[in-house]
DNA sequence: TGTACATCAGTGAACGCGCGTTCACTGATGTAC
DNA sequence: TGTACATCAGTGAACGCGCGTTCACTGATGTAC
């Protein structure tokens, strides 16, 4: 992963992002305030306006940041786990663990979301933001179905077992998995959910005589 | 079920709060405004603070009865559909299908769930209505567990299955689905993921012999 | 049966602050010739 | 090398509206004696 130069303008640009996904992720959109953003970046109110046309465009932008970053990173993760074997079956399992040690480790609980909280929100946004949240969802159940048709072509999965819907259901796992962290500020409580799914998916798959 | 005779106050706040609860959940609950409230009501602002304290108060009423229900809906249905086996594993998958025939024959797509959107914007909230987000969930996963011990009684869970995050799954699941079918405005979605929980069910706990 | 009082379910007006947005302006840095 | 101009990354002040909250008041219904 390349580390970009930033100027001075764009790093300004990148904190306000970064304070505004975490504020966004804790109260929601509507009741996270420019003010408080600019007090913590240090600008004034016209600094803002000088990077973001308008709030919507703030939002825009932090779903546009939000799921490029983890397009990317399960891109990286599914071609970590695809170096360490052949078989497709278990290089999904060795990429969803990973997943999971690496959501259980995180040193907070996991801070959110972004496409979740817009959706519970969408109402506030223009349609081209509830298009890009489609688009991130999408562009996760394309990535996981991917490995899906790799493992089933070689194990024919169970009776019951569809494609489709057991690629959404990393989506649903993950963003049912924080809402449970964070409501217990535990972890370990998304990390399980991820295990779990891995679980069903070994079963889902997996000859009768390997157990 | 018992059908209470409301006074005309009391419709008056139920009506606040059935508009509330579809404002929050479609813009979140900072973007929800008393006026707007009271203006669908037909009431005027002094009249919302006769019913409510204030907002906070309105988050929490909305709360409580979101929880109660739920749990109603639950207790409701694992006794039907205990009362038409005595198998535990084929009551629960049978509660299953009800719960997802029941969410895929939503005339529009599930308006989501009030404890996942508090959990998005838990910030603007006293501890009280947090606490009262987590008895939720902790409800849930009780209702879900006993129906899970008792078919663990009698047939033993293949390894790595966890009763308790098999009962949290349900929420997971929910929540998850529940955001899938909202941003592509497709019930199916939501009734196919628990339908998929089902299926892991099945696979966690019925024995090689049957299938 | 009539009267006094209490409670219910609100009204109406005012307040004050905080919010998003606009507009004219500016000092520092970069680029062309 | 110096000068002119452009772009970058903001400042400062003002605006106006909408929001949550308060307060004094009120007409209709219920209850006690």
């Amino acid at each position: 992963m390349s580390v970009k130069v930033l100027s001075k303008g764009e790093a300004t640009r990148e904190r306000l992002l970064d304070l505004a996904e975490e504020a966004v992720l804790q109260k929601g959109f509507g009741a996270t305030t420019i003010e408080e953003l600019i007090a913590q970046a240090g600008i004034t109110k016209s600094g803002f306006f000088y990077h973001f046309r308008d709030k919507n465009d703030l939002a825009q932008a932090l779903l546009r940041r939000y799921i490029g970053r983890h397009n990317d990173l399960f891109d990286d993760m599914f071609k970590r786990s695809n170096e360490l074997t052949d078989d497709p079956l278990q290089s999904f399992l060795i990429g969803l663990k990973f997943f999971a040690d690496m959501l259980g480790e995180l040193p907070k609980t996991h801070p959110g979301c972004i496409v979740a909280a817009f959706c519970y929100q969408d109402q506030q946004f223009s349609r081209d933001v509830r298009a890009l949240n489609a688009d991130g969802i999408r562009g996760w159940r394309t990535r996981v179905r991917v490995q899906l048709d790799k493992i089933a072509d070689k194990y024919p999965p169970r009776p019951g077992v569809d494609l489709d819907v057991l690629a959404d259901m990393v989506t649903a796992i993950v963003e049912g998995g924080i809402i449970l962290s964070r409501t217990f500020d535990d972890n370990r409580m998304l990390s399980r959910q991820v295990m779990a799914y891995r679980n069903y998916v070994k079963l889902a798959f997996e000859p009768e005589i390997t157990r």
